[in-house]
DNA sequence: ACCTAAACCTGGGCGC
DNA sequence: TGCGCCCAGGTTTAGG
């Protein structure tokens, strides 16, 4: 499910929920999300803890606490944070506000770690990070040999962008997703990194995309689906030449695109 | 370095 | 209703 412009809008709204909040209780309906650690240890770690802060990197999410400790959720597939419970509720948190937190995660491919110090994370660049030129995306793409898709999905090259936004982008950007990614043109590499930031603020502006298991911090839908120009859509008209938008397997992931426009 | 396949998992949707 | 099949927003690992 969950892309930056997903994880942000949760962090979004979990935050001004556990902020502040002290940690009473730990439930473990299922141990598979917690990492690393044994489910007693972990509960040990992280009761009592105060909430100072979520800070997202990627697609990741680390609470701050006040002892200088961390605890890093990443959703995987269908994970959600809830303040009401749902039917696949894995971990829940009891706050010291009367809240509780949820982790639910349908398909188990989430993640939740505990850190003693703030963790080291093998990721790329933020892709809405200032300092994140054109220059700079040329840069760690031209030293990349295979495709500009599959590299745009490598958290190691450019973290945060997944299959959704990947796809959105290189259809913005008119860049066929098989295209070598060392190979492209100055000219694209300026277009790719403006699709790519727009795709992803506008991601964030309409909350998320829900096409299946995404719903926010209150269980609500985002509503960008409504606004893919590719993604999901094979058969369908191609938005600017009218052609017919294609889907592939590529590098394993369903990959959209249109043949007309994107070169 | 790169490429592919498989693994980790469960559930929704669809055709029959 | 039920069964079988395909699909799924992610990441890691193994092998060639």
């Amino acid at each position: 499910m969950p892309e930056l412009p997903e994880v942000e809008t949760i962090r979004r709204g979990v935050l001004p929920r556990v902020k502040g909040a002290t940690i009473r209780t730990v439930e473990i309906i299922d141990h598979r999300n917690i990492k690393k650690i044994k489910p007693a240890e972990f509960k040990k770690k992280v009761v009592g803890q105060k909430i100072l802060d979520i800070e997202r990197r990627a697609k990741y999410q680390l609470f701050k606490l006040a002892s200088g400790n961390y605890l890093v959720f990443h959703l995987g597939m269908t994970g959600r944070m809830l303040f009401s419970p749902d039917k696949y509720v894995k971990v829940s948190f009891k706050l010291s506000n009367g809240r509780t937190l949820y982790f639910s995660d349908a398909r188990l491919f989430g993640k939740i770690w505990f850190y003693d110090k703030y963790p080291e994370l093998k990721l790329g660049p933020e892709p809405l990070d200032k300092n994140f030129t054109w220059q700079k995306l040329k840069e760690i793409l031209s030293v990349k040999k295979t495709s500009i898709k599959v590299v745009l999905l490598d958290q190691k090259v450019i973290s945060g962008v997944g299959n959704i936004y990947a796809n959105e982008a290189l259809f913005k950007a008119g860049i066929l997703p098989t295209r070598r990614a060392n190979k492209l043109t100055d000219a694209e590499y300026k277009k790719l990194h403006n699709a790519i930031a727009d795709v992803l603020n506008a991601g964030i502006k309409y909350g998320g995309t829900s096409d299946s298991w995404y719903v926010n911090a209150k269980g609500e839908k985002g509503s960008f689906q409504d606004h893919l120009l590719v993604y999901g859509r094979k058969g369908e008209p191609c938005s600017k030449c009218k052609g017919e938008v294609v889907r592939v397997s590529h590098g394993q992931r369903g990959t959209f695109y249109c043949p007309k426009c994107q070169k």
